[in-house]
RNA sequence: GCGGGCGUCGCCAAGUGGUUAAGGCAGUGGCUUGUGGCGCCACCAUUCGGGGGUUCGAGUCCCCUCGCUCGCCCCA
């Protein structure tokens, strides 16, 4: 029988790799509650519905990135491709919008239907933050100061945030016209794809990566250019209220995010030691989803950030730094028994170690019944700081035998026979004396 | 959905038409029924992702398929 593999683009994380994760986690989690942001968590399955109305009907997350089928009482459900909808969805159907502005962080699997390359796969995670409620543009720049902090504080670097304003939904609008009109007029000189965007995306055009194209866009009208006089000194105030904190960024005018709630700010944390796929954070302000899903108008601001990518980054710079790669989860004692009366004294003295009160002990029994030679090699190599040797003699009359496994160490010179009840008194100083 | 590269043991990896599929790491057993990063010995792929074809003969050539990977599109 074959064995079974994982479905394409669904990625096991195995224990050499959780201990980024976790780090990244804790980080996180001490970043928000540091700024005082709340933790929701949602369903991964809703209807489909609600990324259609939230994300946008014509945008490709919805169009053709989604995993979606009709459960058994003939529900449309999606598993969902991002957080943000569902944030909100909870937001208005348990009234905390109407209870004031809300602070919430998620974070958690999302699915996308794509083909899997460096950074992106089709199950993958994003830890992500949502404002709730606040128009000020102050609430922008401590969204994007909480992404930045939480990505230096993890010691990424070669990092830049770059900056753009999508204007108010009627800058949109207006632009969009001027754009079309203006791409209409060159449409021979642009490549295909472009020609395909003017119907269906036509801002995308900006972001072409066509080098022919992006030289003729330079003398097409600009998003900046189209922003009302209100929409620009917002974003002045972003730019101003950033520059103020000393977070380095730039602009960038042919930022145009995907997803159809965004207007105003928008933003990405990108890095250069990434492949294609370079965006770690994304987010901007999207003042009309709340009410778009039902709920009173509700102006809001936040972004997520890929953890896939950024445990990429993380692993980078370990390998960079030549580090050694330790167990992760190393115990402190390692035990090694002999014997009927050693092993059965081994589990008995495993569990008062790990439950002692004080310091309790991360131990790891041998199991295996092998010569001690051989299971003296795993405790070695399991990284433990102590092996503790147990034989029928010492389980007869009450001891052990202590045993320090780095450092320098000559043949058995540096074991020492305790009685039971000394070392279970030890201090965790005390062990290394 | 569209391109490019790749698929030999748990991991790394030789081998490019002629059979006995190297080697290293890890693992298991032993030398050693109780003592340290070793060392030595043995075991560890009837089979080269899968299927079909060409050939006297295929891991090696051809076709299909699956998977991985990088890129496009798009996004975190």
């Amino acid at each position: 029988m074959k064995p079974l593999q994982s479905l394409r683009g669904m990625v096991d994380l195995l224990p050499g790799q959780t201990p980024f994760w976790q780090r990244i986690e804790a980080t996180a989690r001490d970043h928000f509650r540091r700024a005082a942001v709340e933790e929701i968590r949602t369903p991964l399955l809703e209807l489909t519905e609600l990324f259609a109305r939230g994300i946008g009907e014509a945008t490709d997350v919805v169009g053709k990135e989604m995993y979606s089928f009709e459960d058994r009482g003939d529900r449309h459900c999606t598993l969902r491709p991002e957080g943000t909808a569902s944030v909100v969805r909870a937001a208005i159907q348990h009234g905390l919008v109407a209870q004031g502005p809300q602070r919430l962080w998620y974070g958690g699997p999302m699915f996308r239907y794509e083909r899997p390359q460096a950074g992106r796969q089709r199950q993958f995670h994003q830890i992500g933050l949502e404002f709730l409620g606040h128009a000020d543009p102050r609430s922008d720049v401590e969204a994007i100061a909480i992404a930045w902090d939480l990505l230096v504080d993890l010691g990424v670097d070669g990092l830049s945030l770059e900056l753009n304003s999508l204007g108010s939904s009627d800058d949109r609008l207006r632009y969009r016209a001027d754009l079309v009109a203006w791409l209409e007029a060159h449409r021979e000189r642009l490549d295909p794809d472009s020609q395909q965007r003017i119907t269906t995306n036509p801002l995308r055009v900006l972001d072409s990566k066509n080098p022919e194209t992006q030289d003729l866009l330079a003398g097409a009208p600009t998003l900046a250019e189209a922003l009302s006089g209100e929409s620009h000194e917002r974003f002045l105030r972003v730019r101003q209220g950033l520059e103020a904190l000393a977070i380095p960024f730039t602009l960038n005018p042919r930022l145009v995010r995907g997803l159809d709630y965004y207007g105003h700010t928008a933003f990405e944390i990108t890095s250069s030691q990434l492949g294609a796929q370079a965006t770690v954070c994304g987010g901007g302000r999207y003042d009309g989803l709340v009410e778009q899903l039902g709920g009173p108008p509700t102006p809001a601001v936040g972004w997520a950030l890929g953890m896939e990518r950024l445990v990429l980054l993380l692993n980078q710079a370990q390998q960079a730094q030549g580090a050694e790669q330790r167990p992760g989860a190393a115990p402190d004692l390692y035990v090694v028994s002999r014997g009927v009366q050693g092993e059965a004294h081994a589990m008995v003295l495993a569990r008062r170690c790990r439950h002692r009160p004080g310091d309790p002990l991360a131990v790891q029994v041998d199991l295996s019944g092998a010569g001690v030679d051989k299971q003296l090699k795993r405790a070695r190599r399991s990284g433990a700081r102590w092996a503790l040797l147990l034989g029928d003699e010492e389980a007869a009359n009450g001891t052990v035998r202590l045993m320090p496994l780095h450092g320098e160490g000559g043949a058995g010179s540096a074991d020492r026979l305790l009685s039971q009840a000394e070392f279970l008194a030890l201090s965790l100083d005390q062990l290394n004396a």
